[in-house]
DNA sequence: AGCGCAATTGTATGCGCTTTCACGACGGTG
DNA sequence: CACCGTCGTGAAAGCGCATACAATTGCGCT
C-alpha cells in the first residue's frame, strides 16, 4: 500500500488468461468452472491452479449472458421497517444462498405505482424468479408480468381460485380462531384498529374476515378505524378506540398493538380485565409484552418461496401455489 | 388466458427488432435509450413509439457487460432479523433506487468466513460497490477487496486511522455520554449484558468504551456476561447479571435490554428504582417501553453509505469516510 | 494393419448491448 | 463556389462467457 497509485484495476484476468496460463482453451477452463465431467482430472487440475495463482473471478454478467439465466432472484416489499417482512427477507435469502442464488430486493413503499417501475426493474436485470407480496397490483404491473413470462409468486395471501401462484395464508381464514377466542371469554363490545386497507388486500382480507366471523356470532364491530404501521400513530389512535367503549380492540398488526398497549398503560386502563387487546404477526416483543396474536409462518413462506421459484426455474415450469397456516397464540392480553 | 400455451417466452424483442420497426441502426436506439443528445426528436420519437409497440426491455445484463458498470450496489449485513440494520438496508436500498441503483443483499449471520464467500460472491456479480457492516474481516477478505480494487465501505463503525472509507460513529465514544449519565444519577454498581463480541469489532468497542469511562469514575463493572441477539436469552441472563447486585445494567442492544426488562418485571424488580437499564440503538419500541437508550442514524447511514458509492464510482475515485453521531437518549429505564 | 467409437479438447459463434469510427448532409464562410 | 466544421447516423467491433460442432487422440477389435 505504498505505492502511490490507487490499484484500482477491475480485475482484468479473464477466462482467456487462465486458459493460456493452463495451456488449454477457455472451453476447457470453462468446462472446469461449470463442473463438466468430460475433462481429464489432470488437466482440470491444471486450469484450477492457474485459476487459484491468477485470482480468477468469474464475470456473472456474461456467464448471464450467455445462458439466459441470472442465478438471482428478485423480491419486492412493502418495506423492511416491519420485522415480519424483514424476516421472510431474512429466510429467503438464506435460502436462495443455499442454492446458490443471489437476491436483489427492492421496497416499494405499498405504493402499486412504485412496484411496477420496481416490477419493470426486476425485468430488465432478468431475475430467474421474483417474489412479491400480496395481490393488490397495477393492471400494468400484472400485464408485464403476463407478457414476459417472468416465474413469479405471491407470498403473504392465498387464494384458493387466484390466478397467480400464492405462497402463504388466507387471512380472512386466519381470523375465525381469534374471533371465536374473544367470543369464549366473553367479549362483546368489538373494535377494530386496523392497517391501511388501501392498495393492501391482505389487511383488507382481514377486516372482512373479522366482521364475517363477528357476524356469524350475531355481533358487528362497535368502532373501525384505520392507522399506518407505527407505534406512535397507533398510540394516537387509542382514545378514538376507547370512545367506543370497547371490551376488546383487535390490532390490524403486532406493531399496532404495542401502540395500543403502551396507550392503555398510559391512559391507566387495564388489560385484559377492562379492555382485551390482539395482534397479528406474533413479533418477538410480543412474548415479552404477553400479547395475544396470530403467529405467522414469516421464515416458512420466505424459504418456500425460493425454493419453489428455483425449483420452476430449473424445471421450466410455472411456480405452484402453496398453502400455510396462521395459528392463535393465546396469552397475558385477552 | 385461454390459450392452452403457457406464454414463457423470455421477451424476444431486443434492441434489434426495435431498431427495424423503427428503421433506424441499434446504434441510434442504444442512443435513444441513454439519453443522448444526437438524436434527431423526430427520430428520437419514432423509436420511442416501436418501443412503446413492441413492450421493449432493454437487457441490463448485456448493459452492463458493455459499459463495464452494473448499476448495481451490494450490501452484505449480519442479520435482517435485527430492526436496526433493517432500517439501514432500507434507507439504503431507497437511496440506491432513488439513483437508479439496484441493490443486491446477502446475510453473513456475523460469520466472517461466510461473509468471505459473499464478497467473493459480490465480485463476480460485479456490483458498483459494496456496503459492509463493521471491520471484522478475514485477511483473505481483506485481500479480495484490496486486490479487486472494488469500492466499499464500512458502516455501523468509525475509525479515524482506520484504511477503510467507515460511515458510521465512533461505538467506543458512543458510550461516554451513558456512562457519565449513569454517574449523575447515582450508580456505581454497573454491570453489564453485552452483545457477542466475537467477530463483531462493534460490540467490543461499546465494552470498551464503557470500561474505559467508568475507569475515568475510578470504578469497574460489577459484573459483565455476553448473550446473543435475543429477547428471550436475555431474559434467561437476568438471574445471573442479579447475582451482582448491580444498580443499573448496560445493555449492548435495545433488543437485550427488552429481555431485562420483561424479566426485571417478572421478577418483581422495580426499574428504574431497584436497577437502572440502558440499551443502545433506540428501536422504535424504546420509545414506548421508555427505555434510556443511545439513538444510532442508521437510516443516514444507509443513505449516505449509498450516496459515497454511487459518487465514488461515478466520479471514479475512492469512497471517503463519514463520521456520525450517536445520542443519548434519556427515558424512564434510568 | 485398419476401422469404428468414445473420450477430450479446440474453434468459432453468439448472448444483447454500447461505442468508436467513418461517412454523408448541410450550412456558413472566405 | 469550394471548403470546413458540425450534426446525425450506421457499420462493426467488442464486453466475457458458454456451447454446438469439429477435430484429435487413443483404444479395442477384427
Amino acid at each position: 500500500m505504498t505505492s502511490g497509485k490507487p490499484d484500482f484495476i477491475t480485475s482484468p484476468v479473464r477466462q482467456t488468461d487462465v486458459a493460456r496460463k493452463a495451456g488449454v482453451s477457455t472451453a476447457t477452463v470453462s468446462r472446469v468452472l461449470n463442473g463438466s465431467t468430460l475433462v481429464r482430472s489432470e488437466v482440470r487440475s491444471r486450469v484450477e491452479a492457474a485459476i487459484a495463482e491468477l485470482g480468477y473471478l468469474p464475470h456473472e454478467g456474461a456467464r448471464s449472458l450467455a445462458t439466459r439465466r441470472t442465478r438471482t432472484l428478485g423480491m419486492i416489499i412493502p418495506t423492511l421497517n416491519n420485522a415480519i417482512f424483514a424476516a421472510g427477507v431474512n429466510a429467503l435469502e438464506a435460502e436462495a444462498r443455499d442454492q446458490g442464488h443471489g437476491l436483489v430486493i427492492s421496497v416499494s413503499n405499498y405504493d402499486p405505482v412504485q412496484e411496477t417501475v420496481l416490477i419493470r426493474q426486476m425485468l430488465e436485470r432478468k431475475v430467474d424468479g421474483l417474489a412479491l407480496v400480496g395481490n393488490d397490483r397495477t393492471d400494468e404491473a400484472r400485464d408485464l408480468l403476463r407478457s414476459s413470462g417472468l416465474r413469479h409468486v405471491a407470498a403473504w395471501t392465498f387464494d384458493q381460485h387466484g390466478a397467480t401462484a400464492d405462497i402463504g395464508f388466507d387471512n380472512h381464514a386466519a381470523m375465525e380462531p381469534l374471533v371465536a377466542h374473544l367470543m369464549a371469554t366473553g367479549r362483546r363490545r368489538i373494535a377494530l384498529l386496523a392497517g391501511v386497507t388501501a392498495d393492501n388486500d391482505r389487511a383488507r382480507a382481514r377486516v372482512k374476515g373479522i366482521r364475517h366471523y363477528l357476524s356469524e356470532h350475531g355481533l358487528a364491530l362497535v368502532g373501525s378505524r384505520e392507522v399506518r404501521y407505527s407505534i406512535r400513530l397507533a398510540q394516537a389512535a387509542f382514545p378514538d378506540m376507547l370512545a367506543h367503549r370497547p371490551d376488546a380492540i383487535i390490532c390490524g398488526n403486532d406493531v399496532i398493538a404495542y401502540g395500543v398497549l403502551f396507550a392503555a398503560q398510559q391512559a391507566g386502563i387495564d388489560v385484559p380485565d377492562d379492555i382485551a387487546v390482539t395482534g397479528f404477526d406474533d413479533l418477538p416483543m410480543s412474548e415479552g409484552l404477553n400479547l395475544t396474536t396470530i403467529a405467522v409462518p414469516a421464515a416458512e413462506m420466505g424459504r418456500r418461496a425460493a425454493n419453489e421459484l428455483i425449483r420452476a426455474a430449473e424445471e421450466e415450469r410455472a411456480p405452484e401455489s402453496y398453502e400455510m397456516q396462521t395459528t392463535l397464540v393465546r396469552r397475558g392480553t385477552s
